[in-house]
DNA sequence: TTCAAATAATAGTAATACTTTTAAAAAAAA
DNA sequence: TTTTTTTTAAAAGTATTACTATTATTTGAA
């Protein structure tokens, strides 16, 4: 059985939707390989154009500029995380498991069954860790902002938020741990591959179970 | 009396050290100006040649580029904040305390009397928080750490993390707990400033003290 | 089949991120 | 003080980036 989803995500952060046709599915596809590949700062849309046999014109036809494209990727992520937790938490009941469920989520996204053909999620978590925070680092924060390009980012903290309201109804702090539970989800697993002297995670295989492990500590400990 | 404090910067940083010359200190003050004014992306050496009466050529004898730049200032801010930190730990003597008065100068860092007259510390403070993390986030990151070009952070990190050792020996995970109270400080000031949907301190001149409060919370809590 | 939309191909512009050369000025050494 | 070296300013130049515009061709829907 196949599912069939498709993220709602805001429409200005595109200017002609990737997802309806076959080049819009290639550019996403090969952004996140290039992405991945180049950086943030060395990926321009010519060069992205050449990998999918087409030309800068038209990738521009799609995206506003690169730091659209960023926000497209990012906004997806969230939205494909926010999907993964919803559905891993039907039939999650107790609060306590519930938070485990999310905090596995945040960290282990990337080894989740893929959704969609044309996106290689694993890669895309990679890009989310490493580039971004480059997507609400910008000077146009507040404008974008309102324009509510980070809303699928926000709907994720928010949710979490409740849970953790849920779990411990007087907390003063629910949105701020969570979203510093995702930001060191992110942080402490790339110091894990590239600064580990900021870290106390070590690289390897066992990476993401180690990050899960001490983010549970770290969450219940502050909640306890 | 003047204190005269000179840090050591990792040589590599720039091509000629702009504290150095009267150029070099325009340089750096002026950066810091216009940093803050038209944020990572839209800075360029051009413009900033500009604003000091001089041609970008010269700025190139000091930085390599204006990622070298923004690493410069990133590495002088840590400097500067292991200064503090140092100065302010003498004659505190309880481990509570020190944590405490870390936690302080993390955040409150840009409001302590400035030391170097041609750098604004505050407005470096606020671009440590908008952009530091730019300079880490990068496709070279591995060799630049090679390079030792985040040494003065790590060296904070590897500090704060002895200190939570004081604390408490045996906890697991003191050099993720450092630095991601960093990261929390810079974050979570960014965020009650441009999304406050993703933290509960709230904009406004008593947001640092909110933040040192909640940083205090957060670690005792998970150190207790 | 026709008509509209999407794409490819091509070209062009302004700005960026540099490098090079030369000359003038300033600092250091003799 | 003069000479030498270093630093800076001025000017010009290059490759790349980040776009925009035009036109021709292809594709897909009515």
């Amino acid at each position: 059985m196949a599912v069939h989803i498709r993220f709602d995500l805001n429409e200005q952060l595109f200017i002609k939707d990737p997802a309806e046709s076959d080049l819009g599915r290639r550019i996403i596809e090969h952004s996140i390989l290039l992405f991945n590949k180049l950086g943030y700062e060395k990926f321009t849309f010519k060069k992205l154009a050449i990998e999918i046999n087409s030309t800068e014109a038209s990738v521009y036809r799609y995206f506003e500029n690169k730091h659209h494209l960023l926000l497209y990727l990012v906004s997806w992520y969230y939205e494909w995380i926010n999907y993964l937790i919803y559905a891993n938490l039907i039939n999650v009941t107790e609060p306590k498991k519930r938070m485990q469920v999310i905090i596995q989520n945040i960290v282990e996204a990337s080894i989740q069954n893929p959704l969609i053909d044309y996106v290689n999620e694993s890669l895309l978590h990679k890009i989310v860790v490493a580039e971004g925070t480059k997507a609400y680092h910008s000077i146009d924060v507040d404008e974008e902002n309102k324009y509510g390009y980070f809303r699928s980012y926000k709907t994720l903290v928010k949710f979490i938020a409740d849970e953790i309201g849920k779990y411990k109804p007087d907390f003063s702090y629910p949105k701020s741990l969570a979203s510093n539970m995702i930001e060191m989800a992110n942080n402490q697993g790339y110091f894990a591959d590239h600064l580990p002297a900021l870290t106390d995670v070590k690289k390897g295989e066992k990476c993401n179970r180690q990050l899960v492990k001490m983010i549970n500590y770290f969450v219940f400990k502050i909640l306890e």
